[in-house]
DNA sequence: TGGAAATTTGTAGTAAAATTACATAATGAA
DNA sequence: TTCATTATGTAATTTTACTACAAATTTCCA
């Protein structure tokens, strides 16, 4: 709703862009003013202000009062906030559960498309996937191995760099590395990187935007987070690397047509059977 | 505002509960009706229904209407959908993300506080901890071992079952187990918990609700997500998971005081920038 | 550039909604 | 039962949203 304001602001007519412009100012002081409320701070008068309502398609200033009330109450959902001392246990889940769902929601509105296509090409056309990632990030290989695994193609993940790089000499134009950093700084992975590259195989990181990482490979699929507010391990960064490299991975199932997920679909029924 | 109805319910006057019913039975319908229309729905007077809005907390009518229509905003922000083979990649990234949210927000509703504190204070009196995951839970287990390690006291992760089968044998009474499964159904899970009760160790359980494995512990932290919704490997519950264990290893970092966060802080900080 | 047509904006009035004041009914304790 | 208290409804009042129409402004073409 506010972006619409935004978007037709320009289409407006003059009176009606002073509404659009107050109610931008503070539009949560706006849901709570009466017509009269607004068509004084605007200077105009209170039709105008229900003619800026029904040019964005609310029958009425009530309804767009409704409208504007939930954009905002959206908005401002989940956010991070620091847990103290004296939290209780509940304050402390609450506050670190938001802060792990903003963080997602932030993944969410930064979603790259063209890098997620180019990636899933990049396996299409690869024989087999490596998974680079060390301290934190190779427990998120180890859980993306056993993604790729069932995709049809040999994957496997290397935690220590010293295999890393070894691996990586080894490879051809015919493999792909997935290399998985929070900061995109560690110069372990940055060196099996240049390795992989050297040795011709394409490599798709899951990173910072920006970082080091980043501007070595062929695609980016970035994953910011805010740091900081991580304790310990970097919960965050963790979960948002899982689910992009999820996103990759049905991506290229997706792909591979209805067949494929309806196989990958009976395998996992069969797996968690026996074993979850 | 729908919770604080429904706790609210039984402390209101009849007249007032029959609005409190109509407004539960439909809020959607209720945030774009009028007093009048709600008076007669409920087969009472207006002024009933104002005074029903100041029972809660409200000026009148027109702020009940607003907060309840950002309550149900809120609610049906993000939801799963399933992924087509006609979607696009942004499509396909937006509805996985949303569908991750959607399991977090879910947990986040059901936390059960009694449960946590106790799994803090199993922790406080235990000497080491060992985690038991096995298929992808064993993820899980190997990234709460590097949150755990940090808080002072030994702890091991274990993936394979016959050698969580033989490191549970060999508890006593001052182990910790934090046994980690998906269903909770697992017989390898459920057979090494039960070693390891006999040897007189504690168990928390990080799992569905009313599974076996939550049945036979000290304390069970449950984490229900929709399973039929992920294709592959369940990446939802190992999220889930994830976060528990996360909410845990805080709230008994919380729990030692201010110096024991800053410090872990400060470990933290020293770690990603040699390694992340 | 003048002036009619079209568009924009405001004024004044109306209908409807929310709210208040007060009266009546129900409930409960002595 | 009777009085006091609480709960609920009626009716009047005020506020709010909205409509009809007229004034003002802009547009555009001779």
């Amino acid at each position: 709703m506010l972006a619409k304001i935004k978007a037709a602001r320009d289409t407006l007519r003059k009176s009606e862009q002073k509404v659009a412009d107050v109610v931008l100012a503070d539009p949560d002081e706006s849901v709570q003013s009466s017509i009269q409320a607004i068509a004084t701070r605007a200077a105009v008068s209170e039709p105008t202000v229900i003619r800026f309502c029904r040019a964005l398609d609310c029958v009425g200033f009530q309804q767009f009062k409704l409208k504007l009330a939930q954009d905002l109450a959206r908005r401002g959902t989940f956010f991070y906030q620091d847990v103290t001392v004296n939290d209780s246990s509940k304050e402390l889940a609450n506050k670190l559960l938001d802060g792990a769902i903003a963080s997602l929601v932030q993944i969410r509105n930064q979603i790259n498309e063209a890098a997620l296509d180019e990636a899933i090409r990049l396996y299409e056309d690869c024989k087999r996937v490596e998974l680079y990632g060390s301290g934190g990030s190779a427990v998120v290989a180890e859980d993306a191995q056993l993604k790729f695994f069932r995709l049809g193609k040999p994957a496997i993940a290397y935690s220590d760099p010293h295999i890393q790089a070894a691996a990586a000499a080894l490879l051809d134009k015919d493999a792909l590395v997935i290399a998985i950093s929070h900061s995109g700084r560690s110069s372990d992975i940055l060196k099996s990187v240049e390795i992989a590259r050297k040795a011709q195989a394409r490599v798709i990181s899951v990173t910072a935007t920006r970082s080091p990482l980043a501007q070595c490979c062929d695609v980016a699929l970035t994953v910011d987070v805010n740091e900081d507010s991580d304790i310990f391990s970097p919960v965050k960064s963790r979960l948002g690397q899982m689910v992009v490299l999820d996103v990759l991975a049905v991506g290229v199932a997706v792909r591979g047509g209805d067949r494929m997920l309806e196989q990958l679909a009976r395998a996992r029924r069969a797996i968690d059977f026996k074993f979850l």
